[in-house]
DNA sequence: AAGAATAACAACCGCCTCTGA
DNA sequence: TTCAGAGGCGGTTGTTATTCT
């Protein structure tokens, strides 16, 4: 919805407000799947994005984190609200770890719009409620998927667009350099490519998870993937072992 | 068909706590 | 011990979408 809301963007002392858009959206995920979460400040001078720390924690946790809980509230997470709220009152982040993929920001919403709805009424406005929010439910459900689609298909051209300016380069500079050799070496099932790109961020073959690069000269690298300009204008000036982990970096997405 | 009412929820605000220098 | 910055939390607002009259 965010998307759509009509809130004029008001630039305040150099920080966005209002709603986020796609690429914000994008820039924001990708930070924190190299970085991991906290640091938020950091996040927004990082990933480029005119927000402030807070903002970027708040989008994060309530709307982009990957293990969110997207749908409509069942029956038994209800019963659960109505009895935790009972005994804990508003404390919704309290309430919030008792409903895995459920956010505090939403319980909240939730018991504002349904309980206390019920408690003035409780007639058939339960009823007419569960109907609809059922109906708007499906219909989110159909705006979302699709929604995701053209942002993944956007994100992937993005991604091909990258890549292909960096195979140029490539050709440019045919050398390997001794540490991408000896990654190579260290890494004997993967590319020299691959073995730079899991030494750098600490994963393994059978590790998915990335872990974000610690050394200043990685995060310098790092802080230039953020933008595609400054990628190619440093490309020119990087050396080879640079120019794998980063065409490696974003190989996965593509 | 049109306007009013309501539901839903993203986002902001202000206060508080924690942590490190 | 103090202080500043970061992050967490609850309350509130603003907007769109949907339903009702």
């Amino acid at each position: 919805m965010a998307g759509n809301m009509g809130w004029g963007v008001i630039e305040e002392e150099g920080w966005r407000k209002g709603p986020w858009t796609s690429e914000e959206d994008r820039l924001l995920i990708l930070y924190v799947k190299f970085h991991g979460e906290g640091r938020w400040n950091s996040a927004a001078r990082l990933a480029g994005l005119k927000r402030n720390g807070k903002s970027c924690r708040l989008r994060w946790v309530n709307y982009l984190r990957p293990d969110l809980k997207k749908g409509q509230i069942t029956p038994q997470e209800e019963s659960i609200i109505q009895e935790l709220h009972a005994r804990w009152g508003n404390r919704w982040s309290t309430i919030a770890r008792s409903l895995p993929g459920r956010t505090d920001n939403e319980i909240k919403n939730y018991w504002r719009t349904h309980f206390k709805k019920k408690m003035k009424t409780p007639s058939d406005a339960a009823e007419k409620a569960r109907i609809h929010s059922s109906r708007r439910q499906h219909f989110q459900q159909q705006q979302q998927q699709l929604k995701q689609q053209q942002q993944q298909f956007q994100f992937n051209l993005d991604m091909k667009g990258i890549i292909n300016l960096l195979e140029e380069n490539d050709h440019r500079v045919p050398s390997i350099s001794q540490e991408a050799q000896e990654m190579a070496s260290m890494y004997p099932n993967t590319s020299e490519h691959q073995g730079y790109f899991y030494s750098m961020f600490n994963v393994n073959d059978n590790d998915n998870n990335v872990s974000a690069p610690e050394s200043s000269n990685e995060e310098i690298l790092w802080d230039g993937l953020w933008n595609l300009d400054d990628v190619l204008c440093n490309f020119n000036a990087a050396s080879a072992t640079s120019k794998a982990s980063l065409h490696n970096l974003v190989s996965p997405f593509c």
